[in-house]
DNA sequence: TCTGGGGTCCTAGGACCC
DNA sequence: TCTGGGGTCCTAGGACCC
């Protein structure tokens, strides 16, 4: 049986919902993060902006430095779930098996429905239809023999686009996309690459598996192959390894005061439990990130014999790693923490952690609260403030 | 170009065990 | 004493994606 898969992606989604929820802005260059005055990157931006030369992952100060008359807006991201979440269910109307790919694009199988849903192409442009319809935005539909090539295809005439990869015309259509916009080839693989003098998918194919092992390793050698090929080197596994969660904070200034990054890894503490108790997930290693002044970054991890049971326990820890990884010479960039490893044998222990702390636990909630609503004058409970 | 935040996966090296 | 080989777990860093 052939197999027929679907992505679809939302064309410059957080932008386009700004776009739809303030009709002011259609029609103009919008982007979506990087407000002025903070440090920061561009999340997204309308078609409009991009003429402009803006693009995401830009630096804001670029952004508008480029388009000074642009809109600038902060992002949403709970309106953007909940627009994502009804896209996804519109999605699930039309084929068996949905996996969401992250937050504005997903991969459909509809291997075997063309009886019962008639052709590929036809279902693609009823669900474009139903998504413009019910939402009021444009989604790109890719479709091919694999996820990969499906993937690759739902880029290939964004926006509101719709492409298939016919049969036997795979490699032809790798073939057509330059090298270093294949998904899974970054800036550093694309630079190795270069330097062995390959520029093309077709020369990928020349080379024995051998010699690209030699020059890439098993691992990426094999995906380079993959995808030369045209074939999936299998870019959603179903099943979850591993699952973190974690939070990072890149601070307007860098700080080189202990008691301001003792205050932020006390509220980061209280984010990342609340979100691994909320998902009834445990976790026994928490990890801390910190970025310097220089944009050198590094990380440390400690794993404990149980898992963490309060926000108290996870502060207590990163300050430990704090105090081994910084020496104070450099002021900190950026900081952040995260559970590493979470698994789900938290659910059954959820209900206890409400009995035994469910006083720490409302103290803890309210200064967090209370943090939230003064950023400025961040509440701290007195006793831990100790000096170091 | 002065570079966010949230993830996933891979790799190399060390510890430790048999 | 100069030393194998394999397995597993952990750590730190790196690449990549949205």
């Amino acid at each position: 049986m052939q197999n027929v898969f679907f992505c679809a992606d939302m064309d410059a989604f957080f932008a386009s919902v700004e776009q739809h929820d303030n009709p002011d802005y259609k029609g103009k260059p919008l982007i979506v993060g990087g407000m002025e005055g903070h440090r920061g990157v561009v999340s997204a931006c309308s078609y409009e902006a991009r003429k402009f030369g803006v693009h995401s992952a830009m630096p804001s100060s670029t952004a508008h430095k480029l388009c000074p008359n642009g809109i600038f807006v902060p992002v949403r991201m709970a309106r953007y779930k909940e627009v994502s979440d009804h896209i996804m269910e519109i999605f699930s109307r039309f084929a068996p098996e949905v996996i969401q790919n992250s937050i504005d694009e997903a991969f459909l199988d509809l291997t075997g429905t063309d009886r019962l849903m008639g052709p590929p192409v036809e279902v693609a442009s009823k669900i474009k239809a139903c998504v413009k319809e019910e939402t009021g935005l444009t989604v790109s539909i890719g479709i091919g023999e694999n996820r990969y090539l499906a993937k690759l295809a739902s880029d290939y005439r964004k926006p509101d686009g719709l492409y298939q990869v016919e049969k036997g015309k795979e490699i032809e259509f790798i073939d057509s996309i330059p090298l270093k916009k294949l998904w899974g080839i970054g800036k550093s693989t694309y630079s190795r690459l270069e330097k062995s003098g390959i520029t093309s998918a077709a020369q990928i194919r020349s080379f024995s598996s051998t010699i690209l092992e030699g020059i890439f390793g098993k691992g990426a050698s094999d995906f380079l192959s993959a995808i030369a090929w045209g074939k999936d080197p299998g870019i959603c596994s179903m099943e979850h390894k591993s699952r973190s969660i974690s939070n990072e904070i890149t601070f307007d200034q860098d700080v080189g005061d202990y008691a301001v990054l003792r205050e932020t890894l006390l509220g980061l503490s209280h984010q990342i439990t609340f979100r691994l108790l909320k998902k009834g997930w445990s976790s026994k290693t928490l990890a801390l990130k910190i970025r310097l002044d220089n944009f050198s970054t590094s990380t440390i991890q400690v794993t404990q014999d149980n898992a963490f049971t309060s926000a108290e326990e996870v502060f207590q820890a990163s300050l430990a790693l704090l105090q081994k990884k910084w020496d104070r010479k450099r002021n900190i960039r950026l900081i952040g923490l995260g559970f590493q490893n979470a698994d789900e044998t938290g659910k059954t222990q959820l209900q206890l952690f409400d009995d035994i702390h469910e006083k720490q636990n409302k103290v803890e909630k309210a200064v967090l609260n209370l943090n939230s609503r003064f950023q400025n004058n961040q509440v701290i409970k007195a006793a831990l403030l100790k000096k170091p």
